[in-house]
Parts: C-alpha cells; sequence; structure tokens
DNA sequence: TCCTATGTTGTATG
DNA sequence: ACATACAACATAGG
C-alpha cells in the first residue's frame, strides 16, 4: 500500500524507539530482504546501538543509528523500501514475531518491525560518517522548494512519448508517487493518463505542477499523520472497484491498463485529445 | 481456478 | 547512448 503518505506514516511509527538502545536485533528472510546489503553487518552494528533520526524522501526511508559498538562519530544508515506490501509498526515486548517479520529491533519495551508479506521491499544497511549512496542524491521531492516548474518541464521533455501516467509513476520524476497520487493528479487537473507527456499545453502543465505539489502536501496531512482518509471530494475513495462514480461529475469511472499498471479516471473529464 | 494487487528492476527492443 | 515496454519477483485475498 505504500505511497509518499502511507511512507511517512509508517516512517512514525518507530518514532517511539528514537533515543533508545536496541537490545536485539531479529531477522527473518535476510538473503532475499537485504539482497544488497549484510545482514550480519547489520545485526552487530545496530546491538546497543541508539535511534536517532527517522527520515523519508519520496517512498524511501532511512534510520540514523549511533553510539553501541559503532566507531565513533560514525552513523549507521537503515535504509527501509516497503514495496508493495511492507509496513512498520511498533508492540509492546514481549513480541513474538511472525513470518512476514524480516527485521525486529528489540528496546527495552518496544519491538519496532518490518513486515512484509509479498517480499518486495528492500532492507539496505551501511555504517558511515556520512549519508551511503543510497541516501544521496536523491531527486526532489514533489512537495519541497527544491521542485521547480522548469524541474518538472524538463522531466516531460525527457520522457516526452511516454504516457504521462509513466512520468508520474518514474521516482527519477516524482518520488513518492504512486499508482493512486498519480491517478488522483490527472483526476484533478482533467488529463487523460494516456497522453504522452510532451503533447500536454502550457496550461495542463501548469495545472500538473500546481496540482501535484497541492496532492502530496494534503496527503502528508491527512494519510501522512494518522492515516485518516484524504478529502471525500478526491477520486481516492471512488477508485479501487469496477462500477465507482466521478464525484464531480457522476459519470462512471473508466479502469484499464495504462503504463503497465490499472488506472482509474473519468473519460469525459480527462480526454485522450487534448 | 483465475484474477488482481498503493512497486521496482532486469532485459529486450526501438 | 538513450528511451520505452514488459515480464519477473512472491504472496494473499476475492
Amino acid at each position: 500500500m505504500p505511497e509518499l503518505a502511507e511512507v511517512a506514516y509508517f516512517c512514525r511509527q518507530w518514532n517511539v524507539g528514537i533515543g533508545k538502545p536496541i537490545q536485539s536485533v531479529h531477522l527473518h528472510h535476510e538473503k532475499r530482504v537485504f539482497r544488497e546489503s549484510d545482514p550480519c553487518a547489520l545485526k552487530a552494528g545496530l546491538t546497543g546501538a541508539r535511534l536517532r533520526q527517522a527520515l523519508t524522501h519520496g517512498k524511501q526511508m532511512c534510520f540514523v543509528f549511533t553510539g553501541g559498538s559503532l566507531p565513533g562519530g560514525a552513523n549507521a544508515w537503515l535504509g527501509v523500501h516497503l514495496g508493495m506490501t511492507g509496513r512498520l509498526f511498533a508492540e509492546p515486548t514481549p513480541f513474538a514475531p511472525d513470518p512476514h517479520d524480516h527485521l525486529v529491533l528489540k528496546t527495552a519495551k518496544m519491538a519496532l518491525v518490518f513486515r512484509d508479506p509479498r517480499l518486495f521491499g528492500r532492507i539496505r544497511f551501511a555504517v558511515g560518517r556520512e549519508p551511503p549512496a543510497f541516501w544521496r542524491g536523491l531527486p526532489p521531492e514533489v512537495h519541497s522548494p527544491s521542485f521547480s516548474r522548469s524541474l518538472m518541464e524538463a522531466h516531460l521533455r525527457r520522457r516526452g512519448r511516454s504516457p504521462i501516467k509513466a512520468v508520474l509513476l518514474d521516482q527519477a520524476c516524482f518520488p513518492g508517487v504512486g499508482n493512486w497520487m498519480a491517478d488522483e493528479i490527472l483526476w484533478q487537473t482533467s488529463i487523460h493518463p494516456a497522453r504522452l507527456a510532451a503533447s500536454l499545453s502550457p496550461d495542463e502543465v501548469g495545472r500538473l505542477y500546481r496540482v501535484s505539489r497541492h496532492i502530496c502536501r494534503v496527503a502528508l496531512r491527512t494519510i501522512g499523520l494518522d492515516f485518516r482518509d484524504p478529502p471525500a471530494s478526491w477520486l481516492f475513495a471512488h477508485r479501487w472497484r469496477d462500477g465507482g462514480r466521478c464525484p464531480k461529475s457522476g459519470e462512471l469511472l473508466v479502469r484499464e491498463t495504462i503504463a503497465g499498471r490499472t488506472t482509474c479516471f473519468a473519460p469525459t473529464r480527462q480526454r485522450a485529445e487534448s
């Protein structure tokens, strides 16, 4: 389930562990979940260390640790990506891990859990003073000041022959935007998801810029805070099953595969020709 | 049984 | 070299 705001919500679930020493580290399915990092180094580096920061960037998370057996001045950097079915939560100890719990960090009172049945998520680990490669050079977040209209226009040019839906899903262009957010942005801007990125008019580009930033901000203030639903006026509540109706026009919504993903849109509001 | 699923990535193709 | 399309990954639920 996780896109920008869901990731922010899950990240905050580990805040209860901030400042507390990690007493034990439980790992499971490490060959796949830790496919690019060394799980033994993770276990050794985090045992006895304290969580200092819980950060997100788009769909990526990074948890920063210090102390324990880590060299003085060095941090441990724990990168988490939730994939399609991953989530983070905290439970009081004692906590018995489920077969889908691939990483459990136990403090005296709480277990910080990464659970992912489908194993599309991943965990990275590095030790060092500076942020590791996986946490450097990330593209500007859509709602941040460094995400400018000219940057977005450059993305649209470079991906000009792709459907706009595919460009919105590209994490190098719109980090954090996933399938439901892309549909929401296109519905609120009245742009058909199959339109080629280079075919958007200046007015449509302007709407895309403003609406994508607005949707990111509102999603972070609702889902991102306490998982409450975004505004009822959004497409969000109507897009998940066949038979839904457009909350603006009342017309029947269409669900079809575009850019390889199920895409929901209102065909009269979002026309294929501009 | 078959289909779908809020994601990414490796590989083939243009 | 560069961009695009799609199968593959692994599992649960309708």
